[in-house]
DNA sequence: TGTACATCAGTGAACGCGCGTTCACTGATGTAC
DNA sequence: TGTACATCAGTGAACGCGCGTTCACTGATGTAC
């Protein structure tokens, strides 16, 4: 690790740092590799150890990001509650995450990382939504609507919330109360 | 107006269009005032004849979008249909606006104009919503549930849909579907 | 334990690029008399 | 109808800027013997 001066000895994981802290601040547009490098206090050309260039990083981003939301996806649906419960905490964990995560969440959502782009990307992409479908099979039992629907809706809901109204400094709780009572008023009408 | 080839003669509006076209080809990240003079044959710096910049003509196109959106929306909500119908239609409409009009739907949602940065563009998208609340106040006739509620859900489900599914070639038909089907279950909620 | 050496992870200078914006200017338009 | 002139809407050259990426390089690390 020997932190030489040289060689940086984290350098990977610092960039990436860099990276989301910038596309926090600056959105994905003012993101750039001169500044992550500057941040990092290193070179620009030192990036391209570890990266392949400027989408290289932004998808390395966007992964890492897919990797925390799926996770905490999946603590949630461990429990043993019940499957709306389970729905609605799910759409807190995605408002939580945009919330905490919002460098993560722009890449992920934001960057024009089109579906296609990235095969490790998709996977990650696909994780989380297997997760969710994984919650809302239980919901559906006995019923003919289709479980990955569902699961499209809720994810639809719950990135339009973030969107359109997550932004800002009041944003927050008021966004956690719109997207649950939407979720309400949406689960009623599935078992309706 | 007399093209005369020194005075363009019609210059702001056909600098919007290439604005436009840029950024439906290349996200707002790739549109440039360069590249949108050049397009309507015109120097760089005579677009500071019509535009006080870049933000300037971004926010434009912002506001026409609305505008037409808006329209859009009007037109559906003075038929007599039973409310919940309305709220259908007024989701494909959205739909139909994300996809037939790509660059003022970007540069309204994805450009990063927060709101606050531009008055005539927050009263313009304020617009779009109360055309909608109206629509939702029959709808709401006796119940609890606050109409600019509905509406938000209403918004963050079409947008969300919008940003997740509508894109690419084949995901015009699906989304449709797929939202159509959400806000038939979210309407059944709201029934319920 | 010591030494030779391959490998690795950085440097720093340079490149070409296109950008947004400014400036003094000039050609065309349209209005007053 | 003709002419003088103010106003308008463009030009074109220039600016400074920071970008992503490349290149040959060098200092540090770690391994084989």
């Amino acid at each position: 690790m020997a932190k030489s001066g040289y060689h940086h000895g984290n350098l990977r994981p610092a960039l990436l740092n860099a990276a989301l802290a910038l596309i926090e601040e600056k959105g994905p547009t003012g993101f750039t590799l001169s500044e992550a490098a500057r941040q990092a206090g290193v070179t620009p050309a030192a990036i391209y150890r570890h990266f392949a260039g400027r989408d290289d990083l932004l998808i390395a981003a966007a992964i890492q990001g897919h990797q925390i939301l799926a996770q905490n996806m999946a603590a949630i649906i461990v429990e043993d509650a019940a499957p709306d419960v389970i729905l609605r905490a799910a759409g807190r964990v995605f408002l939580d995450f945009a919330r905490s995560h919002p460098g993560h969440y722009i890449a992920m959502f934001e960057s024009g990382l089109h579906p296609g782009v990235n095969a490790d990307l998709d996977s990650a992409g696909a994780g989380t939504q297997a997760v969710m479908t994984r919650a809302t099979q239980r919901l559906l039992e006995g019923s003919d609507i289709d479980g990955k629907m569902v699961t499209a809706h809720m994810l639809a809901l719950c990135h339009g919330m973030v969107e359109l109204f997550a932004r800002g400094p009041k944003g927050a709780a008021n966004t956690e109360k719109m997207l649950d009572s939407a979720l309400q008023i949406y689960l009623r009408g599935i078992r309706a």
